[in-house]
DNA sequence: GTCCGTGCAAAGGATTTGCATAATC
DNA sequence: GATTATGCAAATCCTTTGCACGGAC
């Protein structure tokens, strides 16, 4: 029942267990692709019969980030895209004919970009390495 | 004596000389920081009492980045900066306290970026690894 | 019952566009 | 002189905010 965690995640984030809140979360979790746009969740919801206004999806989906639910990217064309917070470090490749995205994790990159930060006396705080390219299905 | 050659930059992209073209052409040249938001760019013609219309700046930069004079980031924080084009490829370093900007390459992380695109076969068109940190300066 | 969450509509910031005027070639 | 640029204001896109009402606890 994963109805039962995700009661326990909005706890622990301080938040009110309300359906507007438990619909984004359920949604992100079976999500496939994992990366939502608030209007993605605005229409899905809206087509599971599941009205929720567009402040409301805006408010939550800050919500979760603050509490580290899920991760927001800003990819090249203006709007934001959510994944549910995994855990496990990832960087992304976008399609950018079909907006497909993948994940990869290079251990070898993410070694060298602690290395840049300490060369030029950063305090790396975060990250983000996204590759653009045209993927097999779109290329013919 | 830069002018001729902007004079030269514009003509190759087809674009006629123009008084607000050639000033922010040189902006960008001469500009340090390299990286400079429509705003900035604004805030400085203006200063320098050469009024230059919002939207202007917008369709040159825009005209200029289609030319490959430029290059446009959408760095974290809602708005694009844009900087010279100088066909020597790096990757951005950002203070998220101060906005400084530095750059730098790294073979081994260029390399291995090939590597993943070839693996998940997708035609590379471009990419972006930004590393986000607070600088030696601001973190005191 | 209190406090927090939601919906709605209106505001906000960054960027783009339509249109009349002005400049380049 | 024809075509392309500019300035201005209005429009647009994505996102946030104010406020009154409704729901969670």
């Amino acid at each position: 029942m994963e109805t039962k965690m995700d009661h326990q995640k909005l706890r622990t984030a301080g938040l009110k267990i309300t359906a507007p809140r438990m619909k984004i979360l359920e949604l992100l979790e079976n999500a496939d692709p994992h990366h939502l746009s608030a209007e993605d969740v605005y229409r899905i919801l809206r087509e599971a019969d599941h009205d929720v206004a567009f402040a409301t999806i805006y408010r939550v989906l800050t919500q979760f980030e603050e509490a580290k639910l899920i991760k927001r990217h800003n990819f090249e064309g203006g709007r934001s895209v959510f994944e549910l917070e995994k855990h496990e470090h990832h960087d992304h490749l976008v399609c950018i004919s079909c907006n497909r995205v993948e994940e990869f994790v290079d251990e070898v990159i993410e070694a060298h970009q602690l290395e840049i930060a300490k060369k030029k006396k950063f305090r790396l705080t975060d990250h983000n390495l996204t590759i653009y390219g045209v993927c097999e299905k779109c290329d013919q």
